[in-house]
DNA sequence: TAGCTTATTGTCCATCTGACAACAACATAA
DNA sequence: TTATGTTGTTGTCAGATGGACAATAAGCTA
């Protein structure tokens, strides 16, 4: 296989990873969206080599013919951007026979969301550059990586909604303002504040903390923390999470 | 690669699909789920190599080179079952190292929900019988065909809440109780009958076929019929189907 | 024609939702 | 000290939604 052709980024040619054992015509693409000041970002790794000069791809590369899926997702991933301990789901499997050039490569995309800054990024040896990118202004990209991130999109606005995953992306001890808006940023809209507060209070799935936020201009909000324990409760009676 | 090696069920030697070109280490599985007498089956092909004697698989097998994934889906379970003309979507991605003997296999399953009885079953030249087995009562199943079953019965029960598969269990022109009966017995609830209708109805997804039923002991109930069209329309701009 | 079964329409009320007004708390500027 | 601005929090109201169920319509059979 000419070395031109790489599913996701660049593969990286170490020696644990050589043509020899990886699966051909079969990667893994890794979207990791982040939130980053009150905006949806997505990882995504700058390419080398010449042909895909400036333009910029999902963070992924060649499985083994010794490692599970997932455990490829998170090597991968790691490899090229230094990003590690997070949860990746699997999202689908993209394999259009013309989705790559010259070859058939079928690829394997997994999903996370992460708050963006927890991460600090170290651009793989393979990689120009790693930065977080808009969702809503995205490069130039290689292969059918747009059309896979916007797939990613759809899916990750629509968990969000029904399972409480926005709750990872803020610190132990939140507002409710700031919880509203990491929901706006996610799906981007604007909600109304008063009605955003009555429907999350209603759910019985926050906890007051008895204190107020510290240091800011104006009047201090409440601070509350999630309660998982109350969630899993309510989940395996029926309760249906739902913004 | 050994003929006792091949995902699915057997792989059928045609002169289309010859090992040469085909994906290695990539295959297709098959979750036709159908309903029969108010019982939830699941379409299986026995298989006939000697190393799975009596044993029972999804079907599928390996995907050509110049075929894109759900088109192979298609053509494998015709070849294998005779079962044509119904939507199949994609699953998940299996791909545990361990899950195929000696070889690393990836396999990509579809599903579909279908009335069982609209279906006539032909045995595909390498398989021994093809036959519905009710999903509370499986057979004895090669590699991790048990696994994915149970995931696709997760993800089955949970889609038909939320998408309109339900239709397709139904003949084109159906009633209202009709619909509300299958639903009843998906889900495993009563439903009113009044409130069912307004919830339907109000939904425009379908289409008055202006006829009556035929043959009733008692006043005919109007027919109507899914409109896909309205659906796709309707979903596109935001419209989200739940029962 | 009476009686039965199912179809279809209508009504009532509790709850939910979105839009928005109003008031509270607190920092800072005048 | 008071005024002003910003955000937090509570309240209100009209329209939509959903469940319970009454009422009426249609057509068969005895």
């Amino acid at each position: 296989m000419p070395n031109n052709h790489i599913p996701g980024s660049q593969h990286s040619p170490n020696a644990s990873s050589t043509a020899e054992n990886v699966i051909k015509a079969l990667s893994i693409d890794n979207l990791v969206f982040g939130l980053d000041d009150d905006e949806l970002k997505i990882l995504l790794v700058k390419q080398t080599d010449p042909l895909h000069q400036g333009k910029w791809a999902l963070p992924g590369g060649w499985i083994r013919y010794d490692e599970n899926l997932r455990d490829a997702a998170y090597r991968l991933l790691e490899e090229l951007t230094g990003v590690r301990d997070l949860y990746l789901e699997q999202l689908k499997t993209f394999g259009r026979v013309d989705r790559f050039p010259n070859e058939r490569v079928v690829t394997i995309a997994y999903y996370a969301l992460v708050s963006a800054d927890k991460f600090s990024l170290v651009a793989g040896q393979s990689a120009a550059d790693v930065n977080w990118q808009s969702v809503n202004k995205l490069p130039e990209l290689v292969y059918d990586h747009a059309e896979i991130i916007e797939h990613g999109l759809k899916v990750l606005r629509h968990q969000v909604c029904h399972q409480p995953i926005g709750f990872n992306l803020l610190p132990e001890k939140f507002t409710l303002l700031q919880l509203q808006a990491l929901y706006e940023a996610i799906l981007n809209t604007k909600l109304d504040k008063p009605n955003f507060r009555r429907k999350i209070m209603k759910m019985n799935l926050l906890s007051p903390c008895n204190e107020k936020q510290q240091g800011v201009p104006h009047r201090a909000a409440s601070l509350y923390r999630f309660d998982a324990e109350a969630y899993k409760h309510l989940s395996e009676s029926g309760f249906a999470f739902e913004i």
